[in-house]
DNA sequence: CAAAAACCTTGATGCAAATCAACCTAATGG
DNA sequence: CCATTAGGTTGATTTGCATCAAGGTTTTTG
């Protein structure tokens, strides 16, 4: 397998200021260049890397949508979460050299490979380089801890609800909308991400739909009424 | 505020192989000490730190254990792990410079305080140092993929034979029995992590025991059929 | 373009865990 | 040492979500 590769620079990727660290001196912004090896597209469906694989690089998304997920012997399978351009994936092959998820593009997609190794060699020079290979680990830790929030106390239409103003703040953050959002990903996929099942997915976007606080069209969702989303969240919930 | 502390080192630390990198070489390991600016005795029900407090150091659990948790402004409330001896703390506060949870000790703990900026200094010039950084964190992002496996898709028992797998596995690891141990949290911190109601909790201890898995008194847990949990948490359940 | 497959919605029903409640037991403190 | 409190168990009942099922819509593909 020889995946479709090009020799390219961050120096003047427009994505820089979400993966790397902002600040950089001009020779430093040379070195950072040489940590991308290559890029790699990903085509819809298929895996960026599998549970199992050797570990050697980093992912930056350039662009497109992923999804993480790890599958167990018996049939069980978890969305660990949904990625999209600037976040960093892979950090979980770093403690065994083995991938312990699948990377599934939900949509075509172009990453930037970054070898590991080249990552912690620049990291020793770069002081500001290793600090934001600190920060984003942690951030995914702290990002991990909220799923853990999430899934452990909270009832259906308060973790759809943080769901969708996740999903949409970071999309404002890149500059889309802060109201309207194309899904990526399946009812199923949510679900698996949310520990529910399709149907109460789906059952559950038809509630805010009543209640009139989103619009869906299939995988196009309108946000009406933000406030009534982040109620539902922060609220544990109306009753007693 | 002073905290109690003392002047210490790691190099004759007992507990060194498991927070430290192994393989250091003598000039090494005396600037690995270093790096332990205090050690800190914190109480039972105590906090080593808090959510929102500012974050400077890492810290290495020498002796006691901990729980990590989070709690929203409404009530919800959710532990995010229990930590025991050689295990790192602290991991969260990198992000943003400031923790976004609490850690309790559960008893009376004695934990290594290790300033971050120091640990960053260090391993720009120990190789072994960074790597091992790397892998505590990649190692905390993995173990919390299994958390969400977890909540997102197991029922109570599984929930319940996994966490008690997991706790006898580390505590083997540290030297202790493979079939008894002692539970250091009460049924609702065990229920909080795993998603669960300590009623819940003390239901499914009880269904182990008349199935004669477990043998449960009090806080003493002796597990008498270890392959039974592993079967419980592999095989999706018994039904279809 | 028609047929198949994948995805989504909605309804009826069942069940695992939450909730409510009572009581028991072990620690803690004056 | 007894009183108080925190922690734990067990039962009865409720409920939110899963499951089962059917039909609709969109996308894919031969």
């Amino acid at each position: 397998m020889t995946p479709h590769a090009i020799k390219v620079a961050c120096s003047n990727c427009n994505m820089r200021e979400l993966c790397m660290p902002v600040g950089l001196s001009e020779p430093e912004l040379q070195r950072i260049d040489d940590l991308i090896g290559t890029r790699r597209k990903v085509k819809r469906n298929e895996t960026l890397f599998r549970n199992g694989e050797k570990f050697s690089s980093l992912y930056a998304i350039r662009t497109g949508f992923f999804k993480t997920c790890m599958a167990t012997e018996d049939g069980r399978d978890q969305v660990t979460g949904f990625q999209m351009a600037g976040e960093i994936m892979g950090l979980d092959g770093i403690v065994n050299d083995f991938h312990s998820c699948d990377a599934v593009a939900l949509e075509d997609a172009e990453v930037c490979v970054m070898p590991f190794n080249k990552i912690e060699e620049l990291s020793r020079e770069v002081t500001s380089l290793q600090h934001h290979v600190h920060k984003i680990m942690s951030r995914e830790i702290v990002r991990e801890h909220g799923v853990m929030l999430l899934l452990g106390s909270m009832r259906a239409e308060e973790r759809l609800a943080a769901f969708l103003l996740n999903l949409v703040q970071r999309l404002h953050a890149r500059g889309f909308s802060q109201s309207e959002l194309i899904l990526r990903m399946t009812r199923e996929e949510i679900g698996s991400y949310l520990g529910l099942k399709l149907e109460t997915v789906s059952r559950t976007f038809s509630k805010f739909v009543e209640e009139g606080t989103v619009e869906v069209k299939q995988r196009h969702v309108r946000i009406l009424d933000t406030a009534a989303l982040q109620q539902l969240v922060n609220n544990q919930h109306a009753c007693h």
